[in-house]
RNA sequence: GGCGACGUAGCUCAGCUGGUUAGAGCGCACGACUCAUAAUCGUGAGGUCGAGAGUUCAAGUCUCUCUGUCGCCA
């Protein structure tokens, strides 16, 4: 913790995140992106400041709570606690500070700097009148909207269409300082990476910006943040959730304009709030804008396309932290993240990652080190003799490793940054290969010989332990443990040689257990959900494992986020159409067959389903237009032809109904 | 529609201010080795560097046009 007012402390911020939903993987590469800067910053001994945060104000969040028949606190508590600060708890974060927007001290620093602002004569009241956006809580224009495939105009992402609404709102005088931004971010170029997001920023306030909306009507939103000087109005999302990046520190006894450096760690989502409203907020409110805009881009399915719970194939953080070891979530993610654009993300790309560079380059040159020491020297590290030129190659690279790594970091290339460090690790393989130990140890002359290439490994093995640590803490500091360096720390620096000579090294279970992904199965017609959690690819040894062990199935467990993926093309391949019930009655001599007479477009055809005893009175369900798979392959089933099958959905407690359309929409109409 | 980025080996991408046979990782094939998590190490396969034109002694690397993809804005 560093709370000790130290001038030089370096404050980190995530996005302070809405709390209107539970989190999802954008949440979490966005926190273990910035936790693995911090950690880099503290490794590099610059004292860090780690702050997160839960927006809990907004009518979103009203509206949600409504839904679920609790006030609006009750929602909040349960998200914030268990939903967000639980899942950062099990991701290895390490924050420092965590602020929520309902917290009173929160809410008293807002109103102290709005009233500031307020006096400083930056806010002002108008009535307005627009079309509103409930979805995005804001003001839209008529031509944002789009219209969807029900013929209603409404904003993208927008469920509900924008509701006509007047009102009287105070408004911030943004456009007074969009002179000043923009000279700002001329001087500082810097200020917002990478420089792609700087340059959008820039194309904004070429236009004007306009003032903006900052509180709403106490009276049909209650739950905010009191206007000071006038309790019918409650402030508006931005001027709360952005002020909680100083309202944290200041609560703890900072100074409300820190004198160290700050960052902030956004999605590019947000950027416009950060990269316009909030400095001209601190401008206005005589406070320093902060020192970095750190804008990460988003995660992706691994075939590229969007995440989202309505595409089916959004990643569960809760699930991935039950099926993966974390380490090798974090190290996947940094690894194949890159700032300026969205990366894709999966199992297949985690395990690759997991398997090919962590277990078989970083893991295994742990465990063929330790296995060799133990072999060659009876578990003792020796003292190298002279070092040779591969070997001071090797001490040259390791001492300019962490500089390398810290310069990639504050880049915010963490990928680049971890590449380095493996390409370290790499290299130690190939020493191994070229000094070939195995043939030293046959040859009594050659110990001492042996005794350097020993400690030079194991050496690199601690210097690369270091290096990869923001990624990797835990299994970083287990690598050392095992090498024998119990639970000492080390600064990422130019060093060599803090292994000392004579150490007992500890071995333990293997670093990285490699994880295999279940085959793809060829079977067809078993739709029974199969849990694709990945399987150990072996017992390892007889030990068990350390890390959250992939279990086998759990054959009831409800949650099957870990089901395969499959390509768009794969899904085009099923023809299915809607149909017009013509007739329906059971089928003789079957119990459980409902034969169905169908009009797909032109054509008639014969269906027959074991539904039977879901539909009593089987001519009810004539006119009902009806999802079928049409090109399913035809099947005789007593002695009729069944020419497709009908979709229909059964609930875990067994009631049945079939798929169906809202609309009149002819038999034929292609679903997709 | 406006602005911008990108299009390099099967895949993901490096290639700074233009200059010898265009690189890496993964995947694949073959070989070596045995300390190791069936790991590691080495070698290879030969990609019109999106298309066309231009500048230049010389262009993946600069200019223009076209095309495709993506992002931001409207």
């Amino acid at each position: 913790m560093t709370q000790t007012g130290a001038n030089d402390t370096l404050f980190i911020t995530t996005a302070i995140d809405y709390a209107n939903g539970v989190p999802h993987i954008g949440h979490v590469f966005e926190k273990i992106l910035a936790d693995a800067i911090a950690r880099y910053q503290r490794l590099s001994g610059r004292p860090t400041h780690l702050l997160l945060g839960t927006d809990e104000h907004g009518e979103k969040i009203l509206k949600a709570a409504a839904a679920q028949g609790i006030t609006a606190q009750e929602l909040v508590d349960d998200l914030s606690k268990r939903a967000f600060q639980g899942l950062w708890e099990r991701l290895g974060i390490s924050l420092d500070q965590f602020v929520r927007t309902t917290d009173a001290q929160h809410q008293g620093f807002v109103q102290d700097i709005l009233q500031r602002v307020y006096d400083a004569g930056d806010i002002y009241f108008a009535e307005y009148e627009g079309l509103y956006s409930v979805g995005s809580e804001r003001y839209v224009t008529e031509k944002e909207l789009v219209e969807g495939p029900d013929g209603v105009r409404r904003v993208p992402g927008d469920k509900e269409p924008p509701e006509l609404r007047r009102e009287a709102n105070y408004f911030f005088k943004m456009e007074k300082y969009q002179p000043w931004l923009r000279e700002y971010l001329e001087a500082h170029p810097d200020l917002i990476q990478p420089t792609g997001f700087r340059n959008e920023v820039l194309e904004m306030l070429r236009e004007p910006l306009g003032d903006l909306s900052i509180s709403r009507p106490k009276e049909r939103i209650p739950w905010g943040v009191p206007i000071p000087w006038d309790p019918e109005h409650v402030t508006y999302v931005w001027f709360d959730a952005l002020l909680a990046y100083l309202s944290g520190p200041v609560g703890k006894g900072q100074p409300e304009s820190v004198t160290g450096q700050t960052w902030h760690v956004i999605g590019k989502d947000i950027l416009k709030p950060h990269a316009i409203f909030w400095p001209t907020m601190l401008k206005s409110a005589g406070l320093p804008v902060y020192d970095r805009l750190i804008v990460h881009s988003h995660i992706l399915a691994e075939d590229g396309r969007k995440m989202g719970k309505s595409l089916g194939n959004a990643i569960d953080p809760e699930q991935l932290v039950q099926d993966f070891p974390l380490d090798a979530i974090r190290y996947a993610l940094l690894r194949e993240a890159s700032m300026g654009s969205d990366t894709p993300f999966g199992e297949t790309i985690l395990v690759s990652r997991l398997n090919g560079e962590l277990a078989n380059d970083l893991g295994n040159l742990l465990a063929r080190s330790l296995s060799m020491i133990e072999k060659y020297r009876g578990g003792v590290i020796p003292a190298p003799g002279e070092l040779g030129e591969r070997e001071q190659k090797i001490v040259a690279d390791a001492q300019s490793l962490p500089e390398r790594v810290m310069g990639l970091v504050n880049d915010f290339k963490l990928n680049m940054a971890l590449d380095a460090a493996m390409g370290f690790v790499r290299d130690l393989n190939r020493y191994i290969a070229e000094s070939e130990p195995w043939k030293l140890a046959k040859d009594e002359a050659q110990a001492e010989r042996l005794d350097t290439v020993l400690y030079t490994v194991a050496e690199g093995l601690r210097v690369a332990s270091v290096a990869l640590e923001g990624a990797i803490p835990g299994k970083a500091q287990e690598l050392r443990r095992q090498l024998g360096l119990g639970e000492q720390t080390y600064v990422l620096e130019a060093a060599w040689g803090l292994t000392p000579a004579g150490t007992r090294i500890q071995a333990g279970e293997v670093l990285f257990p490699k994880l295999e992904l279940p085959e793809k199965k060829a079977e067809q017609g078993a739709d029974q959900p199969q849990s694709t959690a990945p399987k150990a690819t072996k017992p390892q040894g007889a030990k068990t494992m350390t890390d959250p062990a992939p279990t086998q199935d759990t054959p009831t467990a409800p949650a099957e986020n870990a089901q395969e993926f499959i390509t768009i093309d794969d899904f085009l391949k099923v023809d299915l159409r809607l149909a017009e019930v013509l007739a329906c009655e059971p089928l003789e001599n079957a119990d459980k067959l409902l034969k169905f007479t169908l009009k797909v477009g032109d054509e008639e055809r014969v269906i027959l389903s074991g539904i039977r005893k879901w539909f009593p009175e089987p001519a009810d369900l004539v006119g009902k237009r009806v999802v079928i798979v049409a090109n399913l392959a035809p099947r005789k089933m007593r002695g009729i032809m069944s020419q497709g099958m009908i979709l229909s959905a059964e609930s875990e407690s067994g009631e049945l109904d079939l798929l169906t359309v809202g609309k009149a929409l002819p038999g034929g109409s292609q679903v997709r």
